[in-house]
DNA sequence: TGAAATACTTGACACTGTGTAAAGTTGACA
DNA sequence: TGTCAACTTTACACAGTGTCAAGTATTTCA
């Protein structure tokens, strides 16, 4: 059985992911078990726990969809703008990759210290983004007046929430390629002085 | 028994309300229970669920703190500007009232239908608000180009999200007076043209 | 005075989902 | 041939929700 089947760790995290993604909220590990073909209990030989499962298909998905790769090209970005611009395309156009994993993640919050870090820790590194790109445009001199280095940032990260992106996007049922625009307008009035 | 603990109904939804409060996410019907001094069984004679419980305690918080009267007050503003700060006003200083509920009630969206018609019975109310706003800037000649009526509401209700109010005051720090102060400021720049 | 109604309590139990434990099966490899 | 790894199967503990049935105390009303 385990020649013929390779990488069952692999087939669990491409499956759960898959699972998560087809906004099917109420994931149960005997779901993710039956997706993968093995049983229940194979899960926990693999993962000890519901919300490791969940922090490992994070860090798959991060692996499959080269998210560094993404953010890096934002940390080019000369000028001010088109950093801030650049970040908005880097993390608004991975937010729905990770949505589905990001809605189990945020369930389980409330319940387990694990999955509360892991989300913790997700959004400290965008946040980390937001902090280059205000600092970028405080250095260019167009930080609006009114708006402090700290402000700036935590009103760029809130705007940037997966929330919201869930809220426009899915619910209001704008387009990719909206949210984005607007974002990076709303983004440009709020934190930048108009000349 | 029943002679001396008057209205045992009002105690158990004022005690879930003060519980839910308290910050302390996953609340029991056990807890519950306890906190009012009945039996856990006491709760299910009045109320067939908890998810109706919290859905009741809703009801009890909104009439209590009078969210009729917060509203009717941003209805009566006569410019777009004005009504859009109203608004902001009204609904943005009744959402640390129900933040203890709204995340019992968010938590509770994905396992139970009545939870989830609830709280989206409850954002169609912000969303109308939202849209009495947009609407009365777009009388005014105030709308922004490139902005429509209806992309004018998702922005303002997205916006005005509890998230976002979580976001900024819980986990940023920020006061409820810089919160309002800056939704204010952000919504305007958002949707009206600067003249 | 006594019967019925009201507002509970107590205790047991079904159900769901997570996680643990133990024993059995199967194929690979040495 | 035996051992190891990667499973499977079955059983069970535990928490939390919700149900059920029987019992108790107080009020109400005839």
């Amino acid at each position: 059985m385990s020649s013929i089947r390779i990488n069952t760790k692999s087939r669990i995290l491409e499956v759960t992911w898959r699972l998560l993604e087809s906004g099917n909220k109420a994931i149960r590990m005997a779901d993710i078990a039956k997706a993968a073909g093995v049983s229940r209990q194979a899960l926990y030989l693999h993962f000890p726990s519901r919300a490791e499962l969940l922090v490992a298909t994070t860090r798959h998905i991060d692996k499959v969809k080269n998210v560094d790769a993404r953010l890096a090209r934002s940390r080019s970005a000369s000028s001010g703008v088109e950093r801030l611009h650049a970040f908005v395309d880097a993390w608004g156009g991975y937010i729905p990759q990770i949505h589905g994993i990001s809605v189990a993640l945020r369930a389980m919050r409330d319940t387990d210290k694990e999955a509360a870090a892991a989300w913790e820790d997700r959004m400290q590194a965008v946040r980390q983004g937001c902090e280059a790109a205000v600092l970028a445009i405080l250095q260019d001199g167009y930080l609006k007046e009114g708006i402090t280095e700290i402000t700036g940032v935590d009103l760029l990260w809130t705007l940037l929430s997966v929330e919201n992106w869930e809220r426009l996007v899915l619910e209001c049922g704008w387009s990719q390629s909206e949210y984005e625009q607007t974002l990076k307008k709303i983004a440009e009035v709020s934190l930048m002085s108009q000349r």
